[in-house]
DNA sequence: CGATTCCTTGATATGAGTCAACAGGTGTGG
DNA sequence: CCACACCTGTTGACTCATATCAAGGAATCG
């Protein structure tokens, strides 16, 4: 699969692009290479000279308090192009870091710009998937500020799962995505303790587990049952049951 | 004051943007209006047909669970076009509503369409500031997930003094912005009654007061401290410091 | 196979929620 | 212009969800 594939399909999930835009963003030169776990893409105060599509594995951003504490603010997987708004912001303002081994592709801002000056229609899809990032933000908001431990698990397993499915990446309910119970805590507002008895009860219903870096939703109604989740603010491609 | 004024002086900030590009701003049709607190200028769901720019007044962004709690996810002030996101998501995931009385500039998709079609420049300026308000939900999230009430409450008042002071609207260290408790609850993730008991320890220690539609920051510095706020994640035009 | 890292468990602590009631304003309609 | 209703803010008593602390066990990895 070409590298460009997942993002040029979500990009035309939302915007209609002719040929000569599809053709513009296969001409983008891009920088591939294979990274480590925990590697750091960009880290709060750089000043990057380029966005990194993820062709490959997952990442997450996060952002750390005065005192050290750290916060996950989003996980991101192939298809994504997570740290796009250092192409109009200069200085980051969290953590880019990869959670498995990944394989990136650096697109340098300079022909970035050239590509959206020049085509104004891939200006505006890419400009719509930073809004979908966006909503993404807003939900987690909402889970955050509202819900219980267990439907703020529930809610992101929910939306990882969709978001996965989009991309062709979850299995009869279930997917591989890397997430040790210290991250989930730090991308709840939980202690691992508290995660660790949310996920007991769970996997005791039969609802969910996660093991190793596989995430089974034996029961995929009562997970969106649980966390209240509406997949309308991903502003999805239609659900990719194939 | 013209009523693009504040918006135009913003994205100049962040942008470089030539006469054209002002003048073709300027040209904009806007359909003003003046509305009453509490107006929903769109709700969930809805299909807008355009973006609105709030001139005078303030408003919040708003989503509700299935259980009917609701999570303010921004507030908004003169200058901002909260819903600027509908240009390119049919669909709204949120409420916006307006918190006092409120001029609104309402500007439709297609003349926003044709002006960031025809001036890029402005484009990326708009798209820019859609990258902001991004920022701002993260540090939201940090501020959900990790921190005391106190700190929440206090970093919330801080941000907003340091937007309000971007386009000159706080005097003294003190701020208009019509702040009732259970908002505050909202906002923050916490109940009333609890908010109510960390103003009066605040209030108490002279650090900070809200009262009717003014909040008074005695100590912007302590504020600061307690919220761990950093201004960074604003990437604001210079701290408008007369 | 030794060493981290990750997970699990129990005991205890606490920040914040809930419930309930009341007071002070504010606005409104009669 | 008063009376009533309705917010908003305040207070106290009690509860509960989740954090913290501490320690042992299971994986995973070099």
């Amino acid at each position: 699969m070409h590298h460009m594939a997942l993002l040029i399909r979500r990009l035309r999930s939302g915007t209609e692009l002719d040929d000569l835009d599809i053709a513009a963003i296969r001409a983008l030169p891009v920088q591939l290479r294979s990274v480590a776990p925990e590697t750091p893409i960009a880290l709060e105060n750089d000043h990057p000279k380029g966005c990194s599509l993820i062709v490959s594995g997952f990442a997450y951003r996060s952002k750390l308090t005065e005192t050290g504490k750290r916060q996950i603010l989003s996980f991101h997987i192939p298809g994504d192009i997570p740290d796009l708004q250092s192409l109009l912001l200069k200085t980051m303002d969290y953590d880019l870091v990869t959670i498995s081994r990944a394989t990136l592709g650096f697109i340098t801002h300079a022909d970035i710009s050239h590509l959206i000056d020049s085509r104004s229609a891939v200006a505006r899809a890419l400009w719509r998937e930073t809004m979908i990032d966006s909503a993404v933000f807003r939900a987690w908001i909402l889970n955050l500020g509202v819900r219980s431990a267990s439907a703020r698990l529930a809610h992101l397993l929910a939306e990882l799962r969709q978001r996965l499915a989009e991309v062709g990446l979850v299995d009869d309910n279930e997917y591989q995505f890397p997430l040790t119970q210290s991250a989930l805590a730090d991308a709840l507002g939980l202690s691992t303790v508290h995660v660790n008895r949310v996920l007991q009860e769970f996997r005791s219903q039969r609802v969910l587990d996660i093991r190793k870096n596989l995430v089974t939703l034996f029961d995929v109604k009562k997970v969106v049952a649980a966390g209240g989740f509406d997949p309308a603010y991903l502003h999805g491609s239609r659900p990719a049951t194939p």
